[in-house]
This record gives C-alpha cells, sequence and structure tokens, in this order.
DNA sequence: CGACACGTTGATCGTGCTCAAAAAACGTGG
DNA sequence: CCACGTTTTTTGAGCACGATCAACGTGTCG
C-alpha cells in the first residue's frame, strides 16, 4: 500500500532492494486525514515534507480579495517539494481535496535519503521537473485556450496522471474535483465552468459523477485540448489505481 | 563581470573562497548571442546548463496553432534550470530577447560542482524553488488579475528581480519586451495591452521607452497589481545592474 | 428532516478579442 | 546620411466569451 511512492519513482528509475528498502521506511507512519484540513498555510515555516498516500490535495494561493487560485493537484504517490523546508515560509497553501493518507517526513529524514542514494535524488528531481512542466503547461492552457479547450486539458492530464488511461480511451476514474475547484484552477467562474461541462458532456467526451469523472472519448478530448503530454516526461509502465 | 551567479547566489548563502572560486570556474567560457538567438529548442535533448551573463532570454511554448505562451523570462545571473540534462527531451525553447553572453555548462560540470560543494547546491535549489514560485505567481496573475492590474504585476516582478528598485519607488531599468511579449506572457493580445499601457501611463505609474521601463511609482503600482514580492523569497542585499 | 454544499439555469453586462489600418521607430544597405 | 523594408506602436469599430447577479434544484449527511 505505502510502496506508491516508489511505484511512482520506479516510472523513470530502476531500484534495487536497499533503495527500496529505504524509501519504504520514509513512508511507515502515515496518518489519515479530513477533506479540507491543511498539510501547512503560507507564510508557515516548512520543516516537513509530505507524501501522499490516499487522497488528493491542492496547492492554493489566496488573493487580498478572496479570489483563490488553485496551482496545482497532488494525488497520491506525489510528494510535495522535496526541498521547501529550505525556504523560511511557504508563499502558498495546501490543503485535502477528499479524506487520504499522508506521511510527513522530516526535512533531515529527507536530507538523508538524498545524500545516501544518488539514484533516488535524481528520481525526485525528475519529479521535481515534471512538476515545474506541469505548472507551465498550466500557464500555457490558462493563457492561450479558451475555456472548452481549457477544462478539456485539465481533464486531459488528470486523467492520464491518475494512471487511469485505458486502452479504448473509455474509463472511469477519481477525481474529487467541484465545478468551482476546476474554475479556480483554470481562471473561469464557476458558473462558466458548469456550462462548459455540459457542454463537453453533450459532445460526448466526457461525463462527471460525483468524485468520479467518466471518460468517453479520450482521443477527441485530446484533439479538442491540443493535449500532448510529452510535458509529463512519463516513461515506463504507469501507476493504476 | 562574469561572477553575477556568484553574486546572485550570495543573496542566500554566504560563500567561503574556495565555494566563489568554484563559481567563477564555470563562467570562463562566455559567448555572445545575438536577439531571437536560441539556447535551445522545444524537442532536443538538453545536455547543457544555461547561464545568462548578459542580456534577457524568455522561455516560451508554442502551441499547434501559432499561439506562443511565455512561461519565464531569464536575466543576468539566471540558470536554466540546474538540473534539466535529466530530461530526454526539452518540453519549451529558450530564446534571446537582447543581444548578450551566455555561458554553456556541461551537465557534469554542473554535477561536479554540486556534488562537491553542498552549500553552492543548496543556493542551487533556493534558485530552483523560487523560480518554480515565479511560476506559480504567474498562474496566479493570469488567473485571477485583469488587465491592467496583471501587466502592472509583471512589471513590478520584473522591476524587483532587475534589482533596480531603488528608493522613492522611481527609477528606470533595461527591459526589453515589446508589447507582444507582455501579450504573450500574460495572457492577452498585443492590442489590448497596448491599450492597457497606455492606461498605466495615464495614471502616472509607468512610462515605457524603448528597451526600457521607468517607473513613476512603484508604490503605487504595487497597489494596484496586489504585488506582494515574498514569493521571490529574496534576502540580503539584491544585486545591481 | 433540515441545513448546507454543490449543481444548474437565465438575463445582462463588460473586458478583452478580432479585423483593419496607419503612424512611428528601427535597422540595414546603398 | 538618406531611402527603404520591417518591426513595433497606436487607434477605431464591432463582436463574443466569460463575468456578474439572481434564483432555483438536487443531493447528502448529521
Amino acid at each position: 500500500m505505502a510502496d506508491i511512492l516508489t511505484r511512482k519513482l520506479s516510472r523513470w528509475v530502476k531500484f534495487d532492494a536497499e533503495e527500496r528498502a529505504a524509501l519504504a521506511r520514509l513512508a511507515v507512519a502515515s496518518r489519515p486525514v479530513v477533506r479540507g484540513q491543511h498539510l501547512i498555510r503560507e507564510g508557515d515555516d516548512p520543516t516537513h515534507v509530505f507524501l501522499i498516500l490516499d487522497g488528493w490535495a491542492q496547492r492554493y494561493k489566496v488573493l487580498p480579495d478572496g479570489k483563490r487560485q488553485i496551482v496545482a493537484f497532488l494525488m497520491p504517490g506525489d510528494l510535495c517539494d522535496t526541498h521547501v523546508f529550505i525556504l523560511e515560509k511557504m508563499d502558498h497553501s495546501i490543503s485535502m481535496m477528499s479524506p487520504g493518507k499522508v506521511v510527513s517526513i522530516p526535512a533531515d529524514d529527507m536530507l538523508a535519503i538524498i545524500n545516501a542514494f544518488p539514484r533516488i535524488a535524481q528520481a525526485l528531481w525528475w519529479c521535481t521537473l515534471v512538476d515545474e512542466g506541469i505548472l507551465r503547461e498550466w500557464l500555457v492552457n490558462i493563457g492561450t485556450r479558451e475555456a472548452y479547450g481549457r477544462i478539456a486539458h485539465l481533464f486531459c492530464e488528470l486523467y492520464v496522471r491518475a494512471g487511469a488511461v485505458a486502452r479504448g480511451g473509455i474509463g472511469d476514474f477519481f477525481m474529487p474535483l467541484t465545478q468551482a475547484d476546476v474554475g479556480e484552477a483554470v481562471g473561469l467562474t464557476a458558473i462558466h465552468v458548469n456550462r462548459t461541462i455540459k457542454a463537453l458532456k453533450q459532445s460526448g467526451l466526457v461525463d462527471p459523477a460525483k468524485s468520479r469523472l467518466r471518460m468517453l472519448d479520450f482521443d477527441a478530448l485530446k484533439a479538442v485540448a491540443g493535449f500532448d503530454e510529452a510535458y509529463l516526461h512519463a516513461r515506463l509502465v504507469p501507476v493504476h489505481d
């Protein structure tokens, strides 16, 4: 169960037994978290790194006028910034979007494993670079696409990242976003998101149910989104849930 | 001249003589580059890291329909992704926006210095985290602010990052962006950027000249932009140009 | 069963886009 | 140094995507 991190990192680097053991040791003390619970808040001094074992989280910033912008979604296997603890203050918050399980890894443990296992360090670097790539792609998404393609693109990304891609481009996966969340992620009003999703539904591309997204025609969705998954730098076998 | 990197990194970590020497050795073989010249292109296999010694560069992605999105501006002292070479393929391009000078650092040299000098490694991490913070802030900017505040925010950031902030909030600094560049960075049409800059000018906030931006009232600009520089995680003395 | 979160819909308004064109600034070669 | 082409800035008019305001439905859980 708790080897999600190992499985994720194994996409890029093949580990030996010792490395696997070291990774497994990181994730021993998991704790349950409820929906809406914060892992860390803007302004906090980060002393730990969080590993999501189960559930989805969101990384976001709030403006003085109350507007929120979600800047990332975190899913099982994702590590919240391998090195945040270098900074003195978080410049954003992270909260759970669904109940789940997380592990808090002390900075020292993180540094120790990085120093002891260069191949693990490299895999973690890979993750960091992929996260940055995702951030850039979100910028492209918000900056250049209009609502229809923008939401389609987000759905494509989540589908791939969730490791849920199935043959035939038809499937169903856990996706605990409210329409308001989608809006805050792609820079649209919840109302407009609602209308746009309705259009996507009517085009026979997706069919959102409670906390799930049913993918009806992934190829068509990719086409309307202009989705090219190269930026995810995925390799080897995807993780399944 | 070539110690810009050292000066930048010294914002966060104080180096001893040996560390300074190692950093200086990285930047020996600089080469001149012209405006528009590419340092690396999407799809390339990155084998080097680039250090900008002089001039500004842009990091961007192009969509099939020809739309461009600039995802970062790079200025003197900036390193283009300490670890890109881990990836097999660039997912974006980097080109010069002005003539300048750059250094190509082979991956091995980069790794060597990181392994030999933990404090340098830490400073580079800091840079990476700041770059990510900037990316997140851009997302917030495009996702939540409308044109006026959006462009104001970009100007604030560039002013601070250029190390040009002067007492009184009045000053003048090198900023080689065309209005089209601004548009591609913040997700607006060049035409709308033009009208919006006109408004900023008429409000007495800024006054753009050829390749320069004259800051007329930084405090007022910060106010309309909702600019909070915490995300730049700056410390100690800023670098001056 | 009642409260609250989430989804859905309508009507209207406005920011920013599109298309079109011209003026100004710039760079390059004769 | 001026002529010329190119890039950049500027302006106008009309349109559309998405925001805003205002309800109302629907589901879920205590």
